[in-house]
DNA sequence: GCTGGTTCTGGAAGCGCTCCCATAGATTTC
DNA sequence: GAAATCTATGGGAGCGCTTCCAGAACCAGC
């Protein structure tokens, strides 16, 4: 609809300023019928404490009786500040947004967002145009802070919200001096207890399906996996470290390339459960057994580790509590936006099922 | 803090007022630069046609060079449009938002809602008190229009958003009636093709898992699946029919039921993918063998569908078309709110995989 | 009873924008 | 060539709210 493009009144009716109830009573409404002025009603509402009792009751009373709710425009035009929340989410690869993780996430932080009374963008980036667009969004300061999950290690979009001092929230770090506030699991020891669970298990030639490099998830998780080997006194080969992309195909070449590698590998450990599910499949073509001839272990704990057979051992990170986390860390950080930039890892826990099971009740390799 | 009213002129205050930048260049600023007045300017960035060539150039280059960006609270107090959506998306059940369906829903209405130039935003529901805090919110108007996923027969939303009059549409309908727009996938005729196909590779005690028949999708799934029967010349049989959940667990109980019922079951119809996961473990449970003596098919081609095994046949819907057909829906009676409610039913489609072969390829059962 | 504080309150000034209205030019018509 | 008709423009009035400021009302204290 091309606004109102002139004649759409013929006369003086029609008058649109004076819609029905273009969102109802106003606060002059409220201080006429509570008795008092404006910005007595103003003062009464927002809680300020120079307001006698008498003149709060009787504006509450108004409020009530009129089913009053505060114009949420008019108040940002003078307050400059728009109680929104942008989630940003890039969807470049596979439907990333389908995993639990984004959507725990989200939950997570809309628990948080709603509870402070705020709203919660949700903002989908998918080539450049959208990015584009984004980046003069963000220019626009409609937002009072901003969330970005999955973020790659050259992403201009970090910097670009530094530079225009709008508080930010990473879900992972960028890399390992981030200055932006970020939440995360514990990959990297989440990475560890998963490969010493496999040499508990008496598994020797353990290899590794990583991420992509520029993520710093696959490098931490990458990381994690070779602390492990040092620390229980076998040096990490590269060999038996292959990089992949996080899908499920990716997961499905790179086990069979390391198959033909190092044919005697009897122990996996892929740092996604999607990259697992692609492995698993090149196991079985290979007609090696899971877990008795090789053991797999993922990570995510997302939903297709449960039905794959065997499940998968897998890793699992708190993803709701990290949600809350964020939207925690980065409320404050409105409140207050010289506050100190803050970070925090949350722990992670093994889940163990079929395709990786604990001492013993394994095969009897070694 | 001592506001510098007004006078920032002269005096050395530098005083808040002139914040380095709480949004960049006003519009006051491009007219100034541009050598016309406001309302000038306001025309030729708004597109109104009444304005010079000559006047629309010069604003347009000053506002390229002051990198102005309207207020968005401005516009919209005085309009009052607010330029955004509401996704509402209620989180009872076990994470629905985790499934693909939702994801690729929100995906489609994302990339309309942005092409739009609007906002979206996400509420979920979990409890009362967020439906509470929601229904004022919707009353405050500060959405332009809602859509609703997920709608129960006997939700209230629907029904206070028609009474509140913001337009609304619904990914799935709430009855066969339906007075408000929504856009759908076809479950009637996906769930008659499944069956159909069942009964073209020869199964002939064919049941269903329904869900729970408090959601027409529900209802109308277990329709199609009772019209194929019918149309095939077999009565369906209520000892066939299993009402379950949704879930898991519900599916796997629904099997188990079935089996004790009747024993000669050779295929199950589930109206869900996560039903039909479910079920297969009973199956692999109770020691029959999947397609060979029980045939399976599962609704909603979701990821899990690929990865259990055997990888289920399941029914497709064009997910984020639905998504996109419901933002076109939504900012279509938005822009024009007295259009007639429109109602959108869209093709499925039947993704065979192992669970439930085609002709010939199953067992030569009858 | 008057002064010197405290509270509380109302008036008023905008926040940045859209859009109505009146006016100044430009163009036409007779 | 003057009147009539358009068109583009500038002025200005708000949209509903917060917040500054000055003044009213109140309480002590001398």
């Amino acid at each position: 609809m091309k606004r109102g493009t002139t004649d759409d009144g013929p006369g003086p009716s029609a008058s649109p300023p004076a819609a029905p109830h273009p969102g109802g009573a106003t606060l002059d409404d409220v201080a006429a019928l509570a008795g008092v002025a404006r910005s007595t009603a103003s003062r009464a509402i927002n809680g300020s404490h120079e307001v006698s009792e008498k003149a709060r009751a009787a504006v509450q009373r108004a409020v009530a009786e009129l089913g009053y709710v505060p114009n949420h425009a008019a108040r940002a035009l003078v307050t400059s500040r728009t109680d929104a929340i942008a989630l940003i989410v890039p969807e470049t690869e596979t439907r990333l947004f389908s995993e639990p993780y984004f959507s725990d996430v989200i939950s997570g932080v809309s628990m948080e967002v709603a509870a402070a009374d705020m709203q919660l963008l949700l903002i989908l980036v998918r080539n450049e145009g959208e990015r584009r667009r984004l980046t003069a969004y963000l220019r626009s300061h409609r937002v009072d802070g901003v969330i970005l999950v999955s973020v790659h290690r050259d992403d201009p979009l970090p910097t670009l919200l530094e530079e225009l001092g709008i508080p930010t929230v990473l879900a992972g770090r960028r890399g390992e001096n981030e200055s932006l506030s970020y939440v995360a699991g514990d990959n990297h020891g989440g990475a560890r207890t998963a490969v010493q669970h496999l040499i508990g298990a008496g598994r020797t030639r353990i290899a590794t399906i990583a991420g992509p490099l520029d993520m710093e998830v696959a490098r931490t998780r990458l990381a994690g996996y070779r602390d492990a080997l040092v620390r229980a006194g076998q040096a990490p080969t590269d060999d038996l470290v292959q990089v992949s992309d996080f899908t499920e195909e990716g997961g499905r070449t790179a086990m069979h390339a390391l198959l033909q590698r190092s044919p005697d590998v009897d122990a996996v450990f892929c740092a996604s459960d999607v990259m697992a599910a692609g492995a698993l499949q090149a196991l079985r073509s290979a007609e090696r057994r899971v877990p008795e001839d090789v053991a797999l272990v993922g990570f995510d704990d997302s939903i297709i580790a449960r039905h794959t057979t065997p499940a998968l051992t897998s890793v699992r990170q708190p993803v709701e509590e990290i949600g809350r986390a964020i939207a925690r860390l980065l409320l404050d950080q409105v409140a207050e936006p010289k506050r100190p930039r803050r970070q925090l890892i949350l722990p992670t826990e093994l889940v163990v099922r079929q395709s990786a099971p604990g001492h013993g009740t394994s095969a009897a390799k070694s």
